[in-house]
RNA sequence: GCUCGGGUAGCUCAGUGGUAGAGCACUUCAUUGGUAAUGAAGGGGUAGGGAGUCCGAUUCUCCUCCUGAGCACCA
């Protein structure tokens, strides 16, 4: 007879592992170094995040999941919201818990405590508990709850609501429990938990509680309000501040603040929340967009258009907007008659294509207008230039035949690939298919989607497809670039519309003198004048390149003897349409140029005695220590070529 | 819209139940400087708005507006 007391167990590297059945990754760690069972914190078992504590089988392919890999962070955060819970119970008695993941850069765990609020003050304190607890070494012990029933009751008597929830939701799923046990194996604490954990609390030492904040339970607004405690955690030190320095470099970057000290933009209370003035600086970089993205679409052959601002109810009957969009919309009475300040743009330009008959000879028509819309934005999610409740689309719809959309479409992208390029940002595109609520027969939506499809493939565009998350009125190509703070927005996108051609009957004559509706495409590439003059901002950190600068020259003259020189100058560049402005303050010349420099001025001219009598001047690049030494003229040239080609670079190199 | 913070000078912020302070910015004067903060003097706020409590409120309470984080929302 033989029984069989060894397991054989498959690594990375292609060998096997011979070892006792039974053993654990602890025991596989073990028997290969040392160093790696101090290391070791969680396993890959055949392409799954398990226990270092896991029972291996026979034939399993493992990997050892070390400190400091990518995997192991999910790790380490989630068991860091179980220790952070087990000490708000601990310091708040009546604090129950909710749910504790982790998250991109760190965990939160959401507590409901009736009688108290956890304030900043607390969150020093619970934060030096944490860490005291950590380093209690407490061992992390995963137990099936194997009855149940007993143990939901066990949590409704403790009070845990929310516990209960879960586990009667997942008692079907062989639930269970992890447990904090500590050296002489009494189980100090317990939660309702998939894990995967540590195996130990030791590892968690560079810790730091960061903001507490509100939350509904399960994300439901009718639910309770829980406190959400987030907070950031690393494997060491070094990391931890890493990422706070890497935070920190995001918030100067941000737009609200940059608004502030470079003069950009504001909001104000007495006209409302959302509604943006654009200051002078912040409107020429407005301008400069308006003029390169004008340029492009007229080389593309689109044709502009400009309509009103408001319209009576009626239209948005027929539009559908009174039916789906009404919260959102902002009306106006009129004597008796309801006005709505547009939301969007579309049934504008549809009014125009249908004030005339038109031929399958005029199609496609590509109507653009810079529309300025409004939305009655929840107060809560107006934020800086990123939501906002008044602002102007780069909008434009296109008007075509069921043979012309697929190549629409690849134009439109080659038109965001040229503007986005140019700006040096990256994107990247989803694909969104028909959701649950939709319009339109399967038949046409399907036309539609392969028809986005192909363009895309014809186009060797790398896209994501984002099932059921289309316009109810059609599928759409979402454009994301990434910010300076890591944050996704959505600038550009394209849509696909089969309810406005059928709701305003549209048509077109066929070839065979037939009545064809045409396909209505709409399409926006900066998204929004507002949106994109943030992503630009945080972007650039506020440094433009020289295309886009509010001020492109700033002129210092050495002494106050040089004034009338250095006026003149810049009076020639502003004849040569570049930006120049001087600093003729009663300072120090030292002080002007780091003024210059903090404001993000591009170029600086430092001009003196020399200068005067050579008609040189002295050029020097923001953030730069060279200096260069060139005529007027020349720098005039260059700066014209510069700012032509909207490089993105200096012509003296950082 | 919801939860929790916050709103004091142009900006960043301190402080106090008895009508308010710093740094930067601004103005003036002196300095006339060669590539990242010259020195001195001065002006400026009635405390987001409203109501209440109090002998008295910027400070306490309530309402409202704006704002931050998060949630919800986002064609």
């Amino acid at each position: 007879m033989t029984t069989t007391t060894k397991i054989s167990i498959k690594l990375p590297d292609g060998s096997s592992k011979e070892l006792d059945k039974g053993s654990n990754g602890e025991d596989l760690a073990k028997s290969i170094s040392p160093g790696l069972a101090k290391k070791a914190i969680a396993l890959d078992v055949n392409g799954q995040v398990k226990d270092l504590f896991y029972e291996l089988q026979d034939a399993d392919e493992i990997k050892i999941i070390t400190a400091g890999e990518r995997k192991s962070y999910e790790i380490l955060r989630h068991t860091t919201s179980h220790i952070l819970a087990a000490v708000v119970q601990k310091k708040y008695p009546n604090a129950k818990v909710g749910v504790g993941p982790a998250t991109e850069n760190g965990f939160f765990y959401d507590f409901r405590i009736e009688d108290h609020k956890i304030t900043d003050d607390d969150l020093i304190e619970i934060e030096k508990e944490i860490k005291k607890f950590a380093s209690g070494a407490y061992k992390l012990v995963k137990e099936e709850v194997k009855d149940v029933a007993s143990k939901i009751a066990e949590y409704k008597k403790a009070g845990e609501v929310y516990k209960a929830e879960l586990l009667e939701e997942h008692k079907d799923d062989n639930p269970t429990e992890y447990y904090f046990v500590d050296n002489n194996g009494v189980k100090v604490w317990s939660d309702h938990c998939l894990g995967p954990h540590l195996p130990n609390t030791k590892f968690i030492k560079a810790v730091k509680l960061t903001n507490v904040s509100g939350a509904y339970w399960r994300a439901k607004e009718t639910n309770d309000v829980m406190q959400r405690v987030h907070g950031t955690v690393w494997w060491d030190e070094q990391e931890l501040e890493q990422y706070l320095a890497r935070k920190e470099e995001a918030e100067k970057r941000d737009h609200r603040k940059l608004a502030k000290t470079m003069d950009l933009f504001s909001t104000h209370e007495l006209a409302g929340a959302g509604l943006i003035f654009w200051h002078a600086k912040l409107a020429t970089v407005r301008q400069e967009l308006e003029t390169f993205w004008k340029q492009l679409h007229r080389k593309a052959g689109y044709e502009f258009v400009v309509t009103p601002h408001i319209a009576k109810s009626e239209l948005w009957d027929t539009s559908g907007h009174n039916n789906f969009y009404k919260d959102n919309m902002y009306s106006l009475q009129v004597d008796d008659q309801e006005y709505i300040l547009k939301p969007m743009n579309c049934p504008f330009h549809v009014l125009i294509y249908k004030d005339s008959r038109h031929s399958y000879r005029d199609l496609p028509i590509r109507m653009a207008e810079m529309g300025t819309v409004y939305r009655n934005e929840a107060s809560g999610a107006v934020h800086g230039l990123a939501r906002v409740r008044g602002f102007t689309q780069d909008d434009a719809h296109i008007f075509c035949t069921r043979d012309q959309y697929v190549d629409e479409i690849k134009g439109v992208y080659r038109l965001i690939e040229e503007i986005y390029s140019t700006l040096g940002l990256e994107f990247q595109m989803e694909l969104s298919t028909k959701p649950e609520q939709a319009i339109g027969d399967d038949e046409i939506w399907e036309f539609a989607e392969t028809g986005l499809k192909r363009a895309l493939s014809e186009l060797g565009a790398n896209f994501e497809i984002n099932p059921g998350d289309g316009a109810f009125y059609g599928p759409k190509i979402d454009f994301k670039v990434k910010d300076a703070i890591g944050r996704i927005w959505q600038l550009a996108t394209i849509q696909l519309d089969f309810n406005l051609p059928n709701r305003f009957e549209m048509e077109y004559t066929s070839a065979d003198n037939t009545t064809e509706q045409p396909v209505m495409i709409h399409r926006a590439i900066f998204g929004s004048l507002e949106r994109v003059s943030m992503v630009l901002t945080e972007h650039f950190a506020g440094a433009f390149p020289t295309w886009l600068a509010p001020d492109q020259v700033m002129l210092i003259p050495i002494s106050d003897s040089h004034n009338d020189f250095v006026t003149k100058l810049k009076n020639k560049l502003i004849q040569n349409e570049i930006r120049a402005k001087t600093d003729l303050r009663s300072e120090r010349m030292n002080y002007k140029i780091r003024d210059a420099q903090e404001k993000q001025v591009p170029y600086m001219l430092v001009i003196g005695d020399k200068e005067v009598e050579s008609g040189k001047v002295n050029v020097r690049f923001r953030r730069s220590q060279k200096q260069v030494e060139m005529t007027v003229e020349e720098f005039i040239e260059k700066m014209l070529e510069e700012i032509k080609s909207r490089s993105l670079n200096s012509f003296i190199g950082d």
